[in-house]
DNA sequence: GTCGATGCAAAATGTTTGCAAGACC
DNA sequence: GGTCTTGCAAACATTTTGCATCGAC
């Protein structure tokens, strides 16, 4: 099943609507690695209302479309791990690009059972990582 | 040194003076394990300007004294690591407690590598754990 | 046609700034 | 006393809400 064929089923099995506007904020995250409020209304503006795009974000974040990931001490969205694949982000603390690490079996593995050990049943884990890129590193 | 000491030497050796404001503000936070900004200018009422909470957590932050950390999306305050231990947080989705985790060194070590096998020295990372607690488990 | 989704306007919440008055060293 | 810090007021930014209209099914 493609992206847009889940995107629309889960639509229509929770008993949303497939409208333009979902269809347009949906592709817009899909172009890109992650995204702001801010730039995500800059890139839909004078075509969707600001509170539609938050009431949108809101409704794929509760039907796990997308998730809201820390950047920083804001948060970006990006499209869950059912869209793409599971990652984390390492951030540079001089240049601020930040880039996508792989998943990691071993760490997960760490995860859970630290979780379980506490008593907790892991359902899901967010690693925030900064330092300096190799670039930043030479100036 | 005492934490208390720590916090007048930080302030002194970066040229700040440690006022009134400052004072009760570390105290605060030295109360607590975490706090949002709501409920810290909430505690602090009538005797401390929101602007000069904001400005104050904002001077923490760049003295080290404080670290913002997510829960949920939102984040929230806490003293630093040079104040407290490292560790990281479970959080339920259910009843939306929090818990602290203690260090591990495997997982810290894992988190080195990795950062540094993307060409990254890692100076700081975050992990934010989320499930469902043990009392939560049995509703 | 019905019910849910959107735009618009406004309010609520969260954060920052300029400036004059006050506190620290 | 001089400089840094604070309070106050206002601006700015972010997010939410009510309601009338519009669009999906």
């Amino acid at each position: 099943m493609s992206n847009n064929e889940l995107f629309a089923t889960t639509l229509k099995e929770n008993h949303f609507s497939l409208t333009k506007s979902r269809q347009r904020i949906f592709q817009l995250l899909s172009e890109v690695e992650s995204i702001t409020m801010r730039e995500l209304i800059y890139k839909t503006n004078h075509t969707i209302d600001r509170a539609s795009v938050y009431r949108t974000i809101s409704l794929f974040e509760n039907l796990r479309i997308i998730e809201k990931i820390k950047i920083g001490f804001k948060y970006k969205i990006e499209l869950s791990d059912l869209y793409s694949y599971h990652h984390h982000h390492i951030t540079c603390i001089i240049c601020h690009k930040s880039k996508p690490i792989h998943e990691n079996k071993q760490l997960e593995k760490i995860l859970i059972t630290q979780a379980s050990s506490l008593g907790y049943k892991l359902s899901k884990h967010q690693i925030e990582l900064s330092g300096i890129c190799s670039v930043c590193q030479k100036l």
